[in-house]
Formats: C-alpha cells, structure tokens, sequence
DNA sequence: TAGATTTGTGAACGGCGTCAACATAGCGGG
DNA sequence: CCCGCTATGTTGACGCCGTTCACAAATCTA
C-alpha cells in the first residue's frame, strides 16, 4: 500500500540514507511536541517508508531518541558558544572579568535554548544518558565541544583566573548545571511556565549572579 | 481496606470509591515508573472495573495524572516538613541561625524526597501546571501548606531575620527553587544519575551552602 | 554471474486512550 | 410502593502506538 498516497514516493527502492532521515525527522517531532512526541511510525512516515524500516537502522524507538537527544545536546552547545562569542567580543577587562563572562555566557546560552527551542531541550537532558558519555564526540556542537565540556571549561578558567578557590573546584559543574537546569525546566514545562516574559530576563540575571557569588 | 479485590469481581455493582480508588492505583504507578507509567487502563484494573469507568472521575488521562501530581507535591510538603521539624529540634541558636536551619531543611525535604521516591517527584513536578495554582490546597500536606509556601514561608523568616536584604527578597523563591529542583531532576533521571552515593550528601549540602550564600 | 547480505515491505499482535450506546443501582417524588 | 431519573459502570469499537515474523527486492562480493 505504499506509494501513491502519502510523501512522494521513492524512485530506488533502497532509501539513500534513511538512518539520517529518520534522525531528521525525529528532531523536528521533539522541536513541537518534546521526547514524547518522537514517534517512531510517524518519523517512518515522514521518510516516506513503511514502519518497519526503521529497525534496520534503530534497534529501539529508545534510540531513534537518544540520537534525537544527542543531536539536540550539540545544538545546545552551539547556542553557548555563540554566547560565548559574543560575550568575548566585549572590551576585555582583566582576566578575572573575562572568566566571569565566560561562565555567564555558558548558562545565558543554555537558558536561551532553553526558551527558544523547549521541545529540543527537553528532549537534551530528559532522557538518560550517564554523566560518563557528556563528553562524547555525538553530543558536540560545531566547535567540537559538548554543554557539559564547555561548562567545565568554563569553570577550569575561573579556577585559573583566582576565581574560585581549589578546594571549592571539584564537582562545581554539578553545582551551576544544577540552578541554570532548574530554571529552565521549571520555566518551559514547570510551574514557572506562565512567568512573565519582562520577569523572566531578570531572574534570570539573579540566578546567574546567585551561581558566581555562591559557588 | 474493605473489600480490596484486585482481581475479584465485585459484589456490588456500584464501586464505593472509584475515584480513590483510581488515585490509588495512579499513585502507585507513579511510584514505581513515573507520570508515564499512570496508565489509565491499568488503574481500572487495579481496581477491578471496566476502562471506562475512569471516564466518570476523570475527563482524561491528563486529569488522572493531575490528581497524583497534586498527591505527589503533598508528600513532598510532608518530607519537608519533617524536615524542619528535625531542624527545629536543635538547640536554637540566634534566630538567624534559625532561619537559615528552616531554609535548609526545606530544601533537604525536597532533596531527600527526590532521592527516596523518584517516580512520585517526577510525577510532582513534571506535569505543567501553572505558578497560581501552588497555593492549591490539594497540593497541601498534612500541616497544611504546599511545598511552595514552605518555600516561601522559609524564605520570609530569613528576611525577616534579617538575612536576606529586602531588595532580594521578592522573587526570591524561583532561585532556590531551581537550584535545588535542578539537582534533583539531574540525579533522579538526568545525567548526574549514576552519581557515587558517598558524593551526592556532599554535593548536597554545598549546594545549599550555594545558595544561602549567593541568594 | 550466482549466492550472500543488506535494506525495505506486509501482515499481525497486544496495549493504549477515547467515544458512543447501553444497562443497572439507588435515590426522591408521586 | 412504584416509577422514573440520574449517577455510575459495561460492552464494543476505532485508530493510534511499538514491535515481531516471514518475505522480497536491491546491492555487494566472490
């Protein structure tokens, strides 16, 4: 029954690369609806191919999802960077400064992708995936960086510019994620989802400031 | 319990409590399994009734899991509770020292709680309501306050103590709360899941300090 | 060129949420 | 005391989902 209702159907019967069609499709259903809305049948659908197809490619609509949840991770580490960028295209005041803007810049980008893209980001850092895999190569960005690495180094800077204390070092990503993902998650699908949009840049600022002067 | 029969067919044909019944069954899913485990065929199950029979206390699957989420948040309020109880019971010290004691124990009920019942906090917090509705009664525990307002109750008593300077107080609650919902949401299901037991009373507590110190 | 391997198809199963139509229990008013 | 009304539960069905099994076509390789 495939072929002439639905997508246009394929001239080869081999699909060309479906395993990246699949990944494509499934990004967009968790960018409107979040990891839920990542349905196997209809990233198939999408395609252009029968449900089926996408077991040769995912063992699992669980890992039709991770890959989903991998890719959003780097788009969220490009949102940081280009934080970071910006942030580093400020006059450059003394090292102190510049470690403190770095580490603003890291949470004002996840924060922003956060509420720009609350699918995707949902869809990042609900699903389950050890800490020991935050570093790799499928969760980074452009800059060839994950969230979890930027962040570290991030800390490692402040840490080199006298900002924070060696002893206060270790485990102080645990610490920032903890606030700046908070915040996000009660803010796109928590309780703080109606938070005025002239409040939301303001406590924002405060916990960013909070996490600086507490860590 | 009268008359629990799990599988039992029913003498009567009226149920008695389908309703509560159908919280209890949705509470326990919760628990071992959280907000998606709430099956609305396997509550009516539990409950020895036909599926649609929820259709008369619940519009929806949405409604059902509302209600657990409402139950979910009242025993976060009773874990917090105790919690400040505990904290209470020490040889008071000034009352600054008290209030920063309360403000910690708030957050140590809502750590623990995470810890100890994962599907239920999950079941708490991730179903979108929004912020007017934390004052719900149904949210209440059995002091009578909801987790928010011993948030926010706590967080008066610091001001009022005069360790929290009246220009940072308002809004006051949403820093804490992120923080501390933050890193119960990345232990439980997020990436800092696997983290060592031996670490996680650590990063815990200066992740209180944390934000007693910056707030 | 023939056989092996990869990739996509079709049909089917059980589970889910939900709707529509029906049936009974138990109440209040005549 | 009966009668009908309403609240409550049942039966059956629909369309969706993930997943499995057996099969077929395309491509690779020897």
């Amino acid at each position: 029954m495939s072929g002439t209702g639905e997508a246009a159907p394929r001239a080869t019967y081999r699909h060309g690369d479906l395993r990246a069609a699949l990944l494509a499709a499934g990004i967009e259903l968790a960018r409107d609806g979040g990891p839920s809305a990542v349905v196997l049948r209809e990233a198939t659908r999408r395609a252009g191919v029968s449900p089926n197809a996408a077991y040769r490619h995912f063992t699992d609509r669980q890992a039709l999802l991770g890959a989903v949840s991998d890719a959003a991770q780097a788009l969220v580490a490009d949102a940081m960077e280009e934080e970071i960028r910006r942030a580093s295209r400020a006059p450059g005041d003394d090292a102190a400064a510049r470690a403190h803007a770095r580490l603003r810049a890291v949470g004002t980008g996840y924060l922003r992708f956060a509420r720009a893209e609350p699918g995707l980001f949902h869809a990042a850092f609900s699903v389950p995936t050890a800490l020991g895999t935050s570093d790799s190569p499928s969760k980074a960005g452009s800059g060839g960086r994950t969230p979890y690495q930027l962040l570290t180094d991030a800390l490692d800077a402040l840490a080199s510019a006298g900002e924070l204390p060696p002893d206060r070092r270790p485990h102080a990503e645990f610490l920032a994620w903890s606030s700046v993902h908070g915040l996000a998650t009660l803010m796109i699908d928590g309780p703080l989802r109606g938070l005025p949009a002239e409040l939301v840049a303001g406590v924002e600022q405060r916990l960013l400031d909070m996490v600086a002067k507490g860590l």
